[in-house]
DNA sequence: GCCATGGCGATACGATATAACCTGGGATGA
DNA sequence: TCATCCCAGGTTATATCGTATCGCCATGGC
């Protein structure tokens, strides 16, 4: 997979524009969770970690993953407590408190392979944005994720 | 809260109707759900459990949930792994497996003072169900929970 | 009586996530 | 130069979430 490591690349630049550090070790989760093709549990990831830093514990992944999920470089998805890379790499809203991601988006999650794709569909931000807004609800982040059959499995 | 009491009924009513029991224990862990302000972990539920019958473990809790939630009386929120009652009282689709909900449903969850509430917005689901057909994507259940401020602590 | 079923007590375990504390290394500034 | 600070990350322990499994007992049909 070439493009992992492109991706890598790219992310480290973003990192760098911001003036925050792509380590060795955020390389490392960054880049196992790009060559994974499903969703990863942050314990599968440690165990791939050990592989490449014995001493490897829990905090060492979750510290790697919140830092990843504040850049906006990875996502995490609810429904299977598991992380896959952000398409749109580096679009996390650096302003002031600097967390989470700024573009709308939702997953596609199959049931039969567990392949998940991450879909940008602006009509459901808006639909959810109006309907929060009736309730005098002020929205943020929203998370939307979708089970079903992809087309490669239907 | 005289209001959880007739919950309680309906959902035995509910229950019965269908010919499955809503035992005491299960009643016990509904009202306390319906008693909870906001969204209640599973294990908050234990120990308010354990106030009711001593010898309450993990299972007792999660069995219970786990009935409570096929038949379409209470809702889990991913984001916080908390549960709350529904609002629609007995909407599990009861066609053979018998998991789940059917009517589309969102959660507005304040960042502020925790408290959520179910809505029904229809536009949402189906602008939800276009975009995932547009990936050639058969959609089932969606999860939508929208994390912001309510009316109350704006 | 016999046995299938369902509810549930009890123990153990696996998986997910965080708290608390410490160390080392690089930047900063007196 | 050296004291200081911040930050990344190591280390240990623990909280939280969720399941697997065993076994008991009551109910109800045969």
């Amino acid at each position: 997979m070439p493009e992992v490591a492109t991706a890598v690349e790219q992310a480290a630049f973003v990192c760098a524009s911001r003036g925050v550090q792509l380590t060795e070790l955020r390389r490392q989760v960054l880049r196992l969770i790009l060559e994974a093709e499903a969703p990863i549990g942050a314990y599968a990831l440690l165990d791939k970690l050990r592989g490449l830093r014995a001493g490897a514990a829990p905090p060492t992944v979750y510290r790697a993953l919140d830092f990843l999920l504040e850049q906006g470089l990875v996502h995490k998805l609810e429904r299977l407590n598991a992380y896959m890379p952000c398409v749109e790499t580096g679009h996390a809203h650096h302003d002031g408190h600097g967390h989470g991601h700024d573009h709308p988006h939702q997953f596609l999650i199959c049931r039969k392979c567990g392949a998940t794709a991450e879909i940008c569909a602006p009509a459901v931000a808006a639909a959810i944005t109006e309907a929060a807004r009736a309730q005098g609800f002020t929205p943020g982040v929203a998370t939307v994720e979708v089970e079903g059959v992809c087309a490669n499995c239907a």
